[in-house]
Formats: C-alpha cells, structure tokens, sequence
RNA sequence: CGGGCUGUGGCGCAGUUUGGUAGCGCACCUGUUUUGGGAACAGGGGGUCCUGAGUUCAAAUCUCAGCAGCCCGACCA
C-alpha cells in the first residue's frame, strides 16, 4: 500500500540542527529522519529518504527503459586483474575501498564499472551485428573520497545509475550519446529539478567528448562558465576564455636586476612592497606530476586550472610540491621560486598570456629576493609550451560569440562521457566487422548521482521550516493532520485517508497522540507538498484545512468532493 | 596528506582555565491535568566523560600517544 501511519513509521525527526551537518540538505535530512550515518560518509537510509530514493531510480528507470536501454546488475565486489587489465588499477589506485580474499586474491569494491562491462561482453559479442547496446544498473558505488563533506553530496558509497553504450563506431557512439543526452534532460525535468547541462572535463574516465547535468545551487563544489549572450556553458575546469595577445611587445631594454624583496612570498605582498600591477608579475607554481617537477607560469592577477595542466601533462596524480622539494629538486626556494635560472630538470609551461608580458617581476630561486626587468625570452628558462592555463573568471569573453561570462556554482548530478576504445582497447573487448576485421568497441559510459540528487533537490528546494519537495519526487503527496481529540476528527480523517488511498493518491496520516505544533512542524520539515488539517473547528461546517507547502497559501476544501480538490491541485502545483 | 576546530546519557550543550568522583535543555518511562503551532506538574531510568598509557592520595579536567567526526585546500555521480 502506498500510504502510511504516521503512529507506526521510522521517522525519527530531530527538532536541533545536527553540529556535524551545516549545509541544507545534509542537515534537513538528518533533521527529517531521512539518513543517518554510520561513518564519514557513509549512511543508512531510513523509510522516508529511502523512499525518496526509490522515487528517483524509478524516473530513471522508466526514463531509460524507455531509450531502449536494458537494465542489468553487475558485481558491487570486482577483481584487481581486471582493473589491472585497463590499467587503471594504479590510476584510480587510492580512490578504491581494496580487500582481499582468505586466498589472498585481491578485490575492490567497485567505484564504477567500464571494466567489468567490457570484460563481461567481450566473450559473447563477436559481431557487428551483435550490436549496439545499452546496459545500465543501479547500484551502490564505493568510492574512498579524500574528503566525504556534505552529507550525501560527497559520500563514500552512493547510489548511481551508470549506463554503458556499445557500438561498433563513432557514429553509432554520437547516436546514442545524443538519445543519453535527451533521457538525462527529460529524468531532470520530471523530478522537478532545474539544471543546466555544460560542457566538461573527461577527468580519470578518459574519452574525448563529455557533458555534465548541473544542479545550480550555491553550495555546489563546481563553478560553471556560462555566457550571457549564447548558450556556451562549461565546468570552469574545461572553459576557455577569448583571449586577444598582443604580441608585438618590445624587448625589455634595462638589464634583469635582482632585487630585495623581504618576506614577500605572495604576489599580494610583492604588489604593496614593489609598487607594481599585479599584471606585471608573473606566478611561478611548483608542482609535482607523477613525481616529475613542473613549474606552471601565469599572470599574477590570475589562477591557475591545475585540471588543465593535468591533462596536458597527461599526470595521473598531480600535487603542489611541498616546501621541502623546492630546495632538493627545483633548486628554488618556497616563496621566490621564478623561471630565471632554474633547474633545468625542470619543465616550464606557461599560460597563454606570458607570452604578451615583458619587463615582468619573478622569483629570484633564493629567500628574500625577486628579479624585475625580466625578458621572457632573454632572461627565463625554456618554455616548453603556452596553453590556456588559466582559471576563467567572471568578465572573461565567451570563447565562441566574445559576450560576456559569468560564474555560477553548481551540483554535479549527471555526467556523460564518450569513452571511445580506451577500455575495449586495453581490455581486448573487440567484435568483427563486415569485412571481417577485428576491431574494438566504441564506448559510452553515463552517470547519474542517484543519492546525490535527492541531496540537489533539496538544496534546491527548502526553505526556513525545512524540505519543500517538487510534487514527482515527494515521498507522499498529502499529510493528513487530526487535530484535538474528538472521534469525529479521527473518524473524518481516516474517511478521507482512505478514499485517497483508494484514489491513488500518496498520503501520511499523522494519527499520533501529538500536539498540533509538533505535527504541523514534522509535516513542514519533511516537505509534504498538502497538507490537510482536520480540526473540530472548520469540520462542524464539514470543511477541512489545506495549505500547499511551497507556496504558504491556504485554502478550505469541501468535505464532499475533496479528493476531486486534492487531484486537482496536485496536477497544477509543483 | 597538509592546516584549523571538536569528542561529556539518543540529540544540543555546560563543566576542563584553578584536579575532589558529572550537570542542564530536549527526547524517553510512570501518573495527573492538558490538547489548533514543538504543554504543565510530580516521580523515574539511562553516561566506558573517544581510546590507551602516564602524573597524582585523587583525572572529564594535567601530560603523551592514538582513534573518530566536522571545516578549509587537491578527486568525483
């Protein structure tokens, strides 16, 4: 049955904001009896969240079935060969929760699936004709974050639908994509979430092309590049700006001068001490790249996107170097470290707009000192490249129509990704084509954050009293509130929680021996879309009390035909 | 992993400075009265004070080590 006695539920609502939570939906859903915690990160999903969660997967689930994808479920516990198999074994390395058996074989609860998908349909699909697919699951994901925050926003194992698309090409690829691209904007919109797609960084999944499904929400840990003349919209980890060089920059006469610069170890000291622009100062940031020093250059009023110094150096780990390494292998020191004669073990990349700058202020490689007057090409070590290093801000021009940036923080609720044959590749998942030749399956890998949807509605939808749930993923519809203690409410209440049961209609009846605040607050906490209250006042003129959550607004419904009132609205609110 | 904060009944906290054997609010149990926005009164139950070692006649309190949680930075759905 679909619909439930308050009196006899597991809600154990909290009336105190839990201290460990501080962001909305964490701490809302602490507060509702939705979740608890049994570690960092890691919860327990009590009847109300979870049948939130079940509310999700199933637009999903119909959402997808829908595209013509086919539901499987594959192993939460995998194998290290396979993984040893992608090689990735080494590259998701610390991110994997690993085990081993009482033989000693070793396992990893899995963070995400492309391997055990290739490895399960290579043996069976020899054909082109065998294909396409589409093969998705829903699932426990088990992830060892480096920092679980935020409730179910970054937890360490999450639900997530993840889907697999194979085809024999790319054409067939961008065919599927584009149906993945679709069903993920129509799962979003029937939940009742706004969201904004944008264009992403492939990160550690590899693949060439990717687009993420954006929450917007002011607590959500991505920036997002979005242009205000045109529909360019980018993760700022991938977003470009439009950039004029001048280059026709003169050479520095005046000859490189060291100069004292005591304690200055931030551009903003080196700006107060030199008087200077920080736009005449060029940042020299020491990073370790798969063990390998590397010295990024940008301008001093920017910052820079270490996603894309990754990626260029194609690292697998990319860190700050600590203190210590800038004496043993950048021969430089903390602080004043600068391209002018450097290690030359050290690579040098520099930010586009360096290679405009001349007469620049940098780090002098030892305390205390910086060089001024310092020619690019006269004075500094070998720049191996100049890319598009920096950080997009707000102001930026759109790289595509030159209009203007602007900069939003969003939650990362989808993310789709055309793989390629990086997987089929390393893992020998090959079919035949019409000529006969072997050749690898091209590959698609889609996500959906189930948990951390649930988590984006919510911060997208609460207010001071608590949850306000779009109308499609309430947990209920209705909460039916007796109030006093008189058998013609009771009786009256279980009448209309009956017929509405028999309507079809999701509804709670608090029946419990509460008080009317207590009641009234539970129901505003956990975001009931109507609430009805049932009270000897307004019954003796057989009328019963409605209020929509999100709205405030308050109405009185006829006893007679209230169901036929309560359908109504319910198609109209959101 | 680096930096900061915090660990005291289920939850929120005080007590730690100055060592003397644990307290408040909420929740819970019993009874009475209440009953339209988190009731009142009376009685009651529940705590390895994160763990371990140390100092001391005596440790929640002091010392050392460890663990856990949260927040700020690099990963991701």
């Amino acid at each position: 049955m679909n619909s439930m006695r308050l009196s006899k539920y597991y809600m154990p609502t909290l009336k105190e904001d839990p201290t460990d939570a501080d962001i909305a939906s964490h701490k809302l859903m602490l507060r509702a009896g939705m979740i608890r915690a049994l570690s960092s990160g890691v919860y327990s999903y009590l009847p109300l969240g979870y049948r939130i969660i079940r509310k999700v997967e199933n637009i999903v689930r119909e959402e997808m079935d829908k595209s013509g994808a086919l539901e499987i479920l594959m192993p939460a516990m995998q194998t290290a060969e396979i993984w040893q198999e992608s090689g990735r074994w080494e590259d998701f390395g610390p991110l994997m929760i690993k085990f081993e058996d009482r033989k000693k074989r070793q396992y990893c609860l899995g963070p995400t699936h492309e391997e055990v998908v290739a490895d399960m349909i290579r043996d069976e699909i020899r054909s082109y004709k065998d294909l396409p697919y589409n093969l998705y699951q829903i699932q426990t994901k088990v992830r060892d974050e480096i920092r679980p925050r935020f409730g179910l926003l970054r937890a360490r194992e999450f639900i997530m639908k993840d889907a697999y698309t194979l085809d024999t090409d790319y054409e067939g690829l961008d065919e599927q994509y584009q149906v993945m691209y679709d069903t993920y904007s129509s799962i979003f919109e029937r939940c009742g979430l706004e969201t904004r797609v944008v264009r992403a960084d492939s990160g550690a999944m590899g693949g060439s092309s990717s687009h993420e499904f954006m929450v917007l929400a002011d607590t959500g840990e991505d920036e997002l590049a979005f242009c205000s003349s045109c529909d360019y919209a980018a993760n700022v980890e991938r977003a470009e700006a439009f950039i004029e060089l001048d280059e026709s920059g003169e050479k520095v006469k005046s000859d490189l001068k060291e100069i004292h610069t005591p304690g200055a170890k931030t551009i903003e000291d080196l700006v107060d001490m030199l008087e200077l622009p920080d736009t005449k100062m060029v940042k020299s940031m020491a990073y370790i790249a798969d063990g390998e020093p590397v010295v990024a250059l940008i301008r001093g009023d920017d910052q820079l996107n270490e996603v894309k110094l990754k990626n260029y150096l194609g690292a697998v780990e990319l860190r700050p170097a600590h203190p210590e390494e800038f004496e043993e292998i950048f021969g430089s020191i903390a602080g004043f470290i600068g391209p002018v004669n450097l290690s030359d073990d050290v690579k040098v990349i520099a930010d586009r707009k360096i290679k405009e700058l001349n007469g620049v202020v940098t780090g002098a490689n030892k305390k205390d000192y910086h060089y001024i007057n310092v020619d690019i090409e006269r004075d500094m070590n070998e720049i191996e490249d100049y890319l598009p290093l920096r950080k997009v801000i707000a102001g930026d021009k759109c790289p595509e129509c030159h209009g203007g940036l602007e900069i939003k923080s969003g939650i990362e609720v989808g993310h789709i990704f055309k793989l390629g044959t990086k997987y089929s590749e390393s893992m020998n998942a090959t079919y035949l084509d019409d000529n006969g030749r072997e050749q690898p399956i091209v590959m698609g890998s889609y996500g959906i954050g189930i948990t951390r949807t649930v988590a984006a509605a919510i911060e997208q939808n609460h207010d001071e009293k608590g949850i306000v749930w779009p109308v499609p993923i309430a947990p209920y519809k209705v909460i039916i509130l007796p109030l006093g203690n008189s058998d013609d409410v009771d009786e009256a209440a279980e009448n209309l929680y009956t017929e509405l049961n028999e309507a079809g209609i999701e509804t709670i009846l608090d029946d419990r021996d509460e008080r009317a605040g207590v009641k009234f607050n539970d129901a505003e906490l956990i975001g009931i879309p109507l609430r009805i209250t049932i009270g000897s006042r307004s019954l003796k003129d057989d009328k019963f009390e409605l209020q929509i959550r999100r709205t405030g607004e308050e109405s009185m419904l006829d006893k007679e035909n209230a169901i036929d009132q309560i359908e109504e609205l319910l198609s109209k609110i959101t």
